[in-house]
DNA sequence: CTCCAGTGTG
DNA sequence: CACACTGGAG
């Protein structure tokens, strides 16, 4: 067989795989909405698919739009992110919006990157979801899948040892369909045997979060979100982690604007909120 | 307990 | 380049 033809029927496979066990009944593959498309991957990022359903729907049900998103009050949108984790991406969500809001939303690589949040993969995601464009496309199911089929064996495999088989693969009639193809089929190989993204270079192992800092961070997230206002001995006295963390946790919350205070300070010191 | 994933920052 | 960022599933 020709590459031309190993290609081809590679390309078959998966598609036919796809028509078959495909995830076609996901609320973000029903729209090519910019917004939607952006919202779902910022989620998708960090979260399990099952977990991200209810979560995009109550969130794209309150804020329909960009310029609904514009208008928000961040307490809210961080409110609505609550249980997702990573609460600064609801931050950046929030200021893409008030990015764009009035503009028509970038359609190219480079002008989707320059927003916040959004990096290397979501920009290609939101390239081939929305607009339908043969972007060469990289993320962890997309290398198990590869690594699985052409690098058996193989350690610290490159990225740029794959983009030669996503070219030679990506159908380019339709890479919307063939991507969504991919990312099911590797998260399956994944649950099959095991993580082949390990053996990619681009791999690391997170550190712990039991004790850490942004245990206490999400802490004061949390408590923010369920008591809207709190003083600083408050949050320190009702916070469960490691409390040794708390100055440093809070500090950075404040200074990435996470949480902010209100005009008057009382006896008790200034409260804070989202 | 271990595992997870793209983006931003230093 | 290394590391931080969350919260849930197994």
């Amino acid at each position: 067989m020709t590459n031309r033809q190993k290609s081809a029927s590679f390309q078959h496979y998966l598609l036919n795989w796809y028509s078959i066990y495909g995830r076609h009944d996901l609320p973000w593959r029903q729209t090519t909405d910019p917004y939607h498309i952006l919202v779902s991957e910022l989620m998708l990022q960090q979260t399990q698919v099952e977990r991200v359903i209810p979560k995009y729907l109550a969130f794209i049900k309150e804020f329909p739009s960009f310029s609904k998103l514009a208008q928000a009050e961040q307490s809210e949108v961080i409110e609505l992110w609550q249980g997702l984790g990573y609460n600064r991406r609801a931050r950046y969500l929030h200021q893409c919006a008030q990015q764009v809001a009035g503009k028509t939303f970038p359609k190219t690589l480079k002008e989707l990157e320059q927003l916040p949040g959004i990096g290397p993969y979501t920009a290609t995601a939101i390239c081939a979801f929305s607009y339908n464009q043969p972007v060469i496309m990289l993320e962890t199911n997309i290398r198990t899948v590869f690594l699985y089929h052409f690098f058996p064996g193989q350690t610290s495999v490159k990225d740029s040892d794959l983009i030669p088989y996503i070219i030679k693969t990506l159908d380019t009639q339709n890479p919307r369909e063939w991507y969504w193809a991919l990312m099911d089929y590797g998260s399956v190989l994944k649950k099959l045997t095991g993580n082949h993204a390990r053996r990619s270079s681009s791999y690391t192992k997170q550190s712990k979060f039991a004790g850490s800092l942004r245990q206490v961070r999400g802490e004061i997230i949390r408590l923010l979100t369920q008591a809207s206002e709190l003083t600083e001995i408050e949050l320190q006295t009702k916070i469960t982690g490691d409390k040794r963390h708390f100055p440093d946790a809070f500090l950075q919350l404040q200074k990435e604007g996470m949480i902010r205070h209100g005009k008057k300070s009382t006896s008790g010191g200034c409260r804070w909120h989202l």
